[in-house]
Order: structure tokens, then C-alpha cells, then sequence
DNA sequence: GACAACTTACGAATCGGTTCGTATGTTGTC
DNA sequence: GACAACATACGAACCGATTCGTAAGTTGTC
């Protein structure tokens, strides 16, 4: 099996999130698209990803002068490790209560409500 | 209308849930409760309750000797602001995948399922 | 009043994450 | 081959959070 999915730093999320919606992509691309947004120097995102590459949180393609670079581990993955690390942190483990504060947010529409019914319905199914 | 809630650090997280659970407390209250998991100076637990009074996270009551101190935030609405740091920074404020995902954490038990159920139930009714 | 136990105050070291300046190497164009 | 444009590498500064040693003040007991 793979390792468990390593826990990604504010700075190192964004840049995954990059990755994840682009595809493999080098620096400039990266740096253009987080420009968007905040500004940052371009060797600021560039050390970030090769710190990246220590931690194994993305591969590096060299072959060509423009390193390319990919996601190694993936986007719900990583979602489910950032919220299981905050589900223990903040809500003691319980599940129920953090769903119940995801939904009092904002409030929620009733559109957005009636997905996430039917999102529980499905999970339903996948049980026993 | 009272200000935003402050996002606390993990520290302080940590103390804060020992003061919602215990209602006011000193800080040998504190670092006791703490030291059942982590263990950690007492000297550490004071000084990062210190901090805490600056940011306005606590209230200190000095009129003891040993100063009691009491959380000035509630725990949902911290949950809350948590939460929606997350959702923004991991989940592009996409409500539904994170619900997704703090399902498929692990394998939900179906009571577990059938009490969100009811949960969202109620949300809806609060809608419109 | 001397001592032990306990308290707060505070400076300093450390650590992970972030930022960026600067050096150095590569590429393509005139 | 000289130059501009662009790439990587890397050291260093900085920041917030965390940790703790040590100093100094208070309290209760003998």
C-alpha cells in the first residue's frame, strides 16, 4: 500500500491545489496562477516546491530545463487528512458536531442541503 | 454584536477546550488536565496563557492568588471559524466535498449516518 | 522568622514555515 | 560570442508558535 498521506503546510496546500486542477505543471505556471491571488516572489514558490520534493509531496520531472512537477498524493486524500487532524483537534473525534458546524457556516441553501441528502443517502448505501 | 472569532494556535486550542470543559480554571487546573495526554511544563501551559490573555482569547481573573482564567469564545463559534479556514483554503469553499470527506474519514457506523441524517433534516427546516 | 511549596513574570532558545536576494547555469537571438 | 531572458540552487533573515529555565514574589507551617 502507499504511505499515509503526509499533512501539507498553508504555502504547500495552495501549490497542490495548483497541481491538482492544472496537471503536472512547472514553476512560472504555478507562480503565474497563485499571482492571482496573493503576490509572491517567484523563488519563494520555487524553493517551496523543491522542499516539496523532499517531503515527497510532489515528483520532479527534469528532463526538461523547465522542471515539470506533479501531485503524488492525491486532492481528497489530502482533504481527508487535513479534516481528520482537525476533527481531533477541535471536536474531540466527533464527527456529528463538525458536520453540524459545516452546515452553520452560513446557511447553507436549501439547493446545497438537499446535494448533501442525498450525498448521505449514497454513503448509506455503502454500508453493510 | 460581539468581534470575530480569534483563530486560535493548536496551544491554544488545546487550553481552550480544558477551560470550555472545566469552566473556569487556573493554570494547574490546566496543565494538570493537559498532562494526561502530552506532557508538558507548567511553566509552558502558563506562559501560553498568558499569550492567550494579549489576544484576547481568555479572560484572567487575577483577585487569587493562583489566577483563574476563563475562555472568551465559545467552542462552536470556534469550531466554526476553524471549519471555515479549512473550507477555504483545502476545499475552494466547497461545502459538499468536505462533508464528503468527513464521512469517508472513516467507514461512518450507519447510526452515526442516521443521526446526520436527522441533522440535516433539521437544517432544512431552519431554511427559508 | 526561616523554610518549603507554590505562584507569576519574563527572557531566550528552538523550530517549522515563509520569503527573498543573490549566485550560477542554460538557452536563444542578434 | 555577446547579450537578454529565464531557469535552478541555496543561504539567510524573519515570523509566529512553543518550550522552558530562572528570577522574584506570596503563602502557610514549624
Amino acid at each position: 500500500m502507499s504511505t499515509a498521506p503526509i499533512r501539507p503546510s498553508d504555502g504547500e496546500l495552495a501549490i497542490l491545489r495548483v497541481l491538482w486542477s492544472r496537471g503536472p505543471s512547472t514553476v512560472r505556471d504555478v507562480h503565474t496562477e497563485l499571482s492571482k491571488d496573493r503576490d509572491m516572489g517567484y523563488t519563494t514558490v520555487l524553493k517551496l516546491m523543491q522542499i516539496m520534493v523532499e517531503k515527497d509531496l510532489v515528483a520532479r520531472d527534469e528532463r526538461a530545463r523547465s522542471h515539470t512537477y506533479q501531485a503524488l498524493q492525491g486532492e481528497a486524500e489530502t482533504q481527508r487528512c487535513l479534516l481528520k487532524e482537525l476533527l481531533q483537534k477541535a471536536f474531540a473525534g466527533n464527527r456529528r458536531d463538525l458536520v453540524l458546524q459545516a452546515l452553520e457556516t452560513e446557511p447553507a441553501s436549501a439547493e446545497e442541503l438537499e446535494e448533501i441528502r442525498k450525498l448521505l443517502n449514497d454513503a448509506k448505501g455503502r454500508i453493510r
